[in-house]
RNA sequence: GAUUCCGUAGCUCAGCCGGUAGAGCAUUACACUUUUAAUGUAAGGGUCCUGGGUUCGAAUCCCAGCGGGAUCACCA
């Protein structure tokens, strides 16, 4: 039973006999009281010294450097780290020796979290620490904990850097990597960024189904279950476009969802089955004011994240200075291409994709043969923020059409770094019309796209009642993050990303 | 889904023209009451991803599977 532990997992384990049998619960009940931090105490001892005597703080233990009757540690809490000093005689006053000498020297390991009382000083080679006057064990750590070191230049050294290793325990990857913790926070910071600024410009927050009956507002493979009661197919959503589009109609003037959405596609670096997108409406609006109002909410996440609209990406720069500059789509095409596609036909465009050795399917309708065009010559150009507008009708189902310009829609979408970052429309909202392009869908699905959008005929009946004119966006999170915070794969910014289960969990070897 | 690389101690890795395994950190023991990648001495620790094959003999060569990375295709 117990030959699956290695050496070190037995012996953490006798010491938890030996914890027992001393009296001391390694799993304590109580709540233990602390009354600072790590940060708190590196940041603010200086200038006031005299507050930091009687200090409590817990955390998990990260190293120990032994000398002897005195010794080195350093624990980690929730705001970083901080080296504490346990000295023989201060933790051990009397003539009992046993917290230091047993409990502290030989039952305590690297991983456990402790408790620790005392107070701060600077030792002679400058170190802010705790010095220790008594401790606790709080909770012991049957495993052992990958030891990274780091020098005072900050390298480090046998960085645990296994993305199978960190995607799977990323509680591990977490504990050990210091600037994985800091990815993460920013991605909260971004989103309550966002919150605050359309918070303050008036949106209501809203939730709408996940479990979907017709899985609409956008295109893509849905993944699909089953409900017992009703004894019908559900669809996890692939967008929440038209829930939030059925509130507009309701009277709501403006609305926004942070959602989950789910497309059972393939996964790589920048695709997960599940991701999040922020979706939001606002009434009376179009896309002019869309991608004004964009920009400006974007502009303000850089600043709120760094202080600066400059963000450093791999080896370039991106700035997210208002206002980005703004491309229609044709124009693209024309700059990138050299051929103006403004008045092909269908058949014109197929020879434009053989001309430019682009791979096309007999499936492929006019939209999506110059969406092709777009997105082998021109997308990955734009590393700056930029608005590519008006696309054509045949590709945007739900995108009112354009005001002036026949066969375009009013549509644009925000292209940084080479990739889509949001995408946003004047709204159609005239419910003929809808129908209609539902209906060209539905032809697009029996040519062999199986991607094509369901008609969903609620939907249609909430366009009927009216629906003010428009403007709605979706902005894609886990990409933005991974641009503001300099990450390559979308593994990096979600905690718990998709992965193939293991052949032999260890958390089945309890069964 | 295709191509390609990878899978050795808790962690980071070496070993690979085939002779049943090594280092550093971690662990254990001893020394050291202001160290900081602490240091010094000694010790223990491995179904070399899994399953087949070739061979007297496989971590090493071959095949298949599983898992991961990268690139491509599809997509956000």
């Amino acid at each position: 039973m117990s030959t699956h532990f290695s050496e070190q997992e037995l012996l953490r384990r006798q010491k938890l006999t030996e914890l027992k049998a001393l009296g001391i619960d390694p799993y304590p009940a109580d709540e233990f009281k602390v009354n600072a931090n790590a940060a708190d105490i590196k940041e603010n001892y200086e200038r006031d010294k005299l507050n930091y005597k009687d200090i409590t703080i817990a955390g998990r233990l990260m190293s120990i450097r032994d000398m002897g009757k005195a010794c080195f540690a350093v624990i980690q809490d929730a705001t970083g780290r901080l080296q504490i000093y346990v000295r023989k005689d201060d933790i051990c006053p009397g003539e009992d020796k046993t917290l230091y000498d047993t409990v502290w020297k030989k039952l305590i390991d690297i991983g456990d979290i402790i408790g620790v009382e005392g107070y701060v000083f600077t030792t002679k080679t400058g170190e802010i620490s705790l010095h220790v006057t008594s401790l606790k064990i709080l909770s012991k750590a049957l495993k052992p904990l990958p030891i990274v070191k780091t020098d005072d230049s900050g390298n480090s050294f046998d960085e645990v850097s296994d993305p199978e290793f960190r995607y799977r325990q990323r509680y591990v990857d977490l504990i050990i990597n210091p600037q994985v913790r800091d990815t993460f926070k920013k991605r909260t910071q971004i989103i309550n960024s966002i919150r605050t600024t359309l918070n303050n410009a008036g949106l209501l927050e809203v939730e709408t189904p996940i479990l979907q009956s017709i899985p609409g507002g956008a295109t893509a493979r849905p993944f699909i279950t089953h409900h017992n009661a009703l004894n019908m197919p559900l669809y996890l959503r692939v967008a929440n476009e038209l829930y939030l589009k059925r509130l507009i109609v309701g009277g709501f003037e403006g609305v926004y969802e942070f959602a989950k959405d789910f497309r059972n596609e393939g996964m790589d670096r920048t695709h997960n089955p599940e991701f999040t997108v922020l979706e939001f409406y606002v009434a009376y609006k179009d896309y002019n004011w869309m991608m004004t109002f964009s920009e400006q909410l974007l502009e303000k996440v850089a600043l709120d994240l760094y202080g600066t609209t400059v963000v450093t990406l791999g080896d370039k720069q991106i700035d997210f200075k208002t206002p980005f500059k703004r491309v229609t789509m044709f124009e693209s095409i024309k700059e990138h291409t050299g051929i103006d596609i403004g008045k092909m036909n269908e058949e014109e465009l197929r020879n434009v994709c053989k001309q430019l050795n682009i791979h096309v399917e007999a499936s492929m309708g006019k939209g999506k043969l110059i969406d092709e065009i777009f997105g082998a010559k021109c997308e990955g150009n734009y590393i700056q923020p930029t608005f590519i507008t008006d696309y054509p009708v045949e590709m945007s189902p739900l995108t009112k059409k354009h005001r002036t310009v026949e066969g375009l829609v009013e549509r644009f979408e925000l292209m940084i770094n080479g990739k889509e970052i949001a995408n946003a429309y004047s709204e159609l909202n005239d419910p003929i019309d809808q129908r209609e392009r539902f209906e060209e869908q539905l032809k697009l699905q029996e040519r062999g796209d199986d991607e094509a959008m369901f008609i969903d005929h609620d939907f249609l009946r909430a366009l009927e009642y009216g629906m003010p004119p428009t403007a709605g966006i979706g902005i894609g999170i886990d990409r933005l993050t991974m641009l503001l915070t300099n990450n390559a794969a979308i593994q990096e910014v979600l905690f718990f990303p998709q992965m193939r289960p293991e052949l032999k969990p260890e958390a089945q070897e309890a069964n």
